[in-house]
DNA sequence: GTCTATAGCCCGATAGAC
DNA sequence: GTCTATCGGGCTATAGAC
């Protein structure tokens, strides 16, 4: 494994530390996202998993029922810590709130890009019932920004002439740098966060 | 098949017609593109194909090499259709050309969604060499719009801290239409388009 | 050009020892 | 809780008849 490897793993442990113990099963689980987010949860095999976790095959059984549980997990837990990111920032100025809001939304798309992707691309891979658990999820987060976007319009800080339209396209941007990054490019994930802040408000903002 | 999908079949076989004979490779490869569409490369099997076109399994390797060269074809003359799509707008106005150029490229990603979802999200399952070649394309796209960004900024129609942020930004927005749009949504790819245009133009927009 | 049949391989998941 | 060994099945691709 290359030190850029190591340094991932050690985020990605961090990240996951409170949600999934023991150790081993946790060891599991990242070594999944990492080989779901390099190649698609299809292109993956238990063996791929067990292989990157330092242990045997069978070991995948004894945490998790199944490939596509331990897809569910991470899907689950991923789209849980994404909306908490949201519901965290709180300024009343539709403004401030909407640039906080993004600065984070896709700052967490880039940092946590392993998550990330597997939250944004393997949706259809999940059995219908773990489907519709993480549905209800992306709706709350779609609705969160809706929101703010129809506050903005309100207090005039913004002016767009398709609110749902503009709700969808700030939301896109940001779930598309999932796609895009990558860890050695220029920006960090703080400057993505900015630079898109900054994006959007020119956006919304109401023509002079 | 659904009337749904024999409406999608048609647009797809006009789509395809100039670039793929005879009728029999034509119906595979559409074959494949709806299945890679909606399943992802991995998780489509060559049985999967041969039924869709109506044929024996063994029938998809009389005109294709193999399943990785179904995919190659699909995404290398779809990448050359979206860059078609960008070289024919040539309006000299930085800001017309690139409310034309979105408009196109925002719409195409909605109206060929199921080529588009290839060409986006199954570059990773090409071969190096097949990658390759893909890849010049793709820089080929980008140069495309960033030009564009610098050509407004030069003349002072567009004001951004970061011409590569905007520009990637502006791709980025389109390029994500191919993940969430459904052809039974609220907007028809023309409408997405010209919202699309509205909103990036406002994006780039000298602050007053 | 298209079919049926199948070779050869690898997959997800389980059994049972320790 | 982790291992080795393996089952049953589905996969890509090819062989050979028509």
């Amino acid at each position: 494994m290359t030190s850029l490897g190591e340094a991932e793993f050690a985020l990605l442990d961090q990240s996951w530390h409170d949600a999934i113990t023991p150790d081993a099963a946790r060891r599991m689980l990242i070594a999944a996202a990492q080989a779901f987010a390099d190649k698609g949860y299809h292109a993956t095999t238990t063996r791929d998993i067990a292989a990157r976790a330092g242990m045997s095959p069978a070991a995948v059984y004894i945490h998790y029922r199944s490939k596509e549980d331990l897809l569910f997990q991470i899907s689950k837990i991923g789209h849980e810590r994404s909306l908490k990111l949201l519901t965290a920032v709180q300024d009343p100025d539709p403004a401030d709130r909407m640039a906080a809001t993004v600065a984070a939304f896709a700052s967490w798309h880039a940092e946590f890009r392993t998550t990330a992707r597997v939250v944004q691309y393997e949706l259809g891979a999940l059995s219908p019932e773990h489907h519709a658990v993480v549905a209800e999820l992306r709706r709350k987060i779609e609705t969160h920004v809706r929101v703010i976007v129809e506050d903005g319009v309100k207090s005039g800080a913004f002016q767009v002439p398709d609110q749902n339209g503009a709700a969808l396209a700030v939301l896109s941007l940001c779930i598309d740098v999932a796609r895009w990054y990558r860890p050695d490019g220029k920006r960090t994930p703080r400057e993505i966060g900015e630079l898109y802040a900054d994006l959007v408000l020119r956006m919304l903002r109401p023509l002079s």
